[in-house]
DNA sequence: CGTCGGGTTGATAACTTTCAAATTTCGTGG
DNA sequence: CCACGAAATTTGAAAGTTATCAACCCGACG
């Protein structure tokens, strides 16, 4: 049981930031204890909504995003297992996204008293979330760059890269390729282009012999060329082995 | 010297998320000791640098960015009197992102310890902190919808709205307009746009009778029409009046 | 004065969306 | 096992938005 925690995509996450210690692993385990399913296309969090639950996905991919009045809609980003979903809804008033399973999803509820529990018991742990949550919002900071100075070409393959990493802190992806369940509208909807477009883009990487997305599997053909193309330098993800050690 | 912190703008910005109390105003006054000044342009924080060290922003405007290598450069957003500088940066291992005063900036230390120390001592104040990054990251996803999924006229008024509502809730705006030191230049490099398309768009809004940006003010010719161009809803600055009381 | 940064404007080019339609994939029921 | 319909992918053509390039203007400042 020890062994399957310290599996958990959390504590592989957690453990790139710090080494966890037996205590640290006991706290995460507590958190496996209730473990949720939610079916796809359901929102399991969203916009004004004001109950304070959060969760650590477990197993699958969700979506976070926002509606615009005219009908289209930003997501903001997948999630993958590991991943925290609403943490900063728990905080809010109110929510001010969405959240929805992309495929059928696992997750582990955490509530407020979970966190306060963190902080106060193990201080190191805490400052293993804080990170977390920081990691969490340079991605959203790299991908504001993304929408903001990057045209298409780069941008599918700037994002199709940062999952890949993603995936490998996880252990769910490696430098060759991922299982990628998004569809291209989904693509679409989290890089701030036309599903269209999205498709041309990705026949364009194909043609170029950077990278293939067939079949729900990312494919890195080139990994150095789509790097290079992408202008991709992953130290915003600041993943290279912990930083604070026992 | 008290009813000088109360007016400060950090108090005034946590004031609206949580009541607070004399101790709070204690810490919050202890923040003020280290008070210093950064002249225009010259970098404040810098990308890679690891020094341990964040502030809040006490008068002036400053931007944090993102260099690219095409010679580009992203503005992530803007702060003003009462945000944190380089929150993030201390706990990553290097700062992923620049910071640079848009104006001659005064600003306040704070050191890991003044963290630690005000999570320790006022649960309430620590709860106002993780509040204002929360927030911090709530108008970051906002900016992102921004750019995925606005056209330039809407982009530049929802984000001159924006910054109105911020600069309201430290005492330094009104629904008429606030003073704004940024340039077409650095607004262009803020919302993913050219310089010269920003100029273009400025126009348009001047003349469609909707604000005035002009001689470093900004000006809301019309505040509900143009609320409705930009389908602002400013819910997500979650500023509605503190939610925890005493 | 002369220069320099910021603002303004016009013309052209590039990129991306939209619209429309064909094709493929895939789950489901016959 | 095949047929069918829905959803996803693919492609072409036209339209729209925004960037780029190139001037010109203006006030601040040495």
């Amino acid at each position: 049981m020890l062994k399957l925690v310290q599996d958990s995509p959390i504590a592989r996450k957690l453990g790139a930031f710090i080494d966890l210690s037996p205590p640290d692993f006991a706290l995460l385990r507590k958190l496996h204890e209730r473990r949720r399913r939610f079916p796809v296309g359901v929102d399991i969090i969203h916009q004004g909504q004001s109950d304070r639950e959060a969760y650590v996905l477990a197993r699958g991919w969700a979506c976070s995003y926002k509606l615009l009045p005219g009908g289209t809609r930003q997501i903001v980003d997948f999630q993958i297992p590991g991943d925290f979903l609403g943490l900063r809804s728990m905080l809010f008033r109110t929510a001010d996204h969405n959240i929805e399973p992309v495929t059928e999803i696992e997750a582990h509820v955490v509530t407020k008293s979970d966190i306060e529990d963190t902080f106060s018991r193990s201080p190191r742990l805490a400052t293993a979330l804080l990170w977390a949550a920081s990691r969490d919002e340079a991605m959203l900071v790299e991908h504001l760059i993304n929408l903001g100075r990057r045209d298409a070409l780069q941008r599918v393959a700037h994002y199709l890269l940062e999952l890949g990493a993603r995936l490998r802190l996880v252990g769910l992806g490696s430098k060759a390729g991922y299982d990628c369940p998004i569809s291209q509208y989904l693509l679409a909807d989290v890089l701030g282009l036309s599903a269209v477009h999205v498709n041309r883009v990705l026949r364009q990487l194909r043609e170029q012999g950077l990278l293939t997305f067939r079949d729900g599997k990312v494919t890195f053909d080139d990994f150095a060329g789509l790097v290079a193309l992408a202008e991709f330098d992953l130290s915003y993800l600041d993943q290279d082995g912990p930083l604070f050690r026992r």
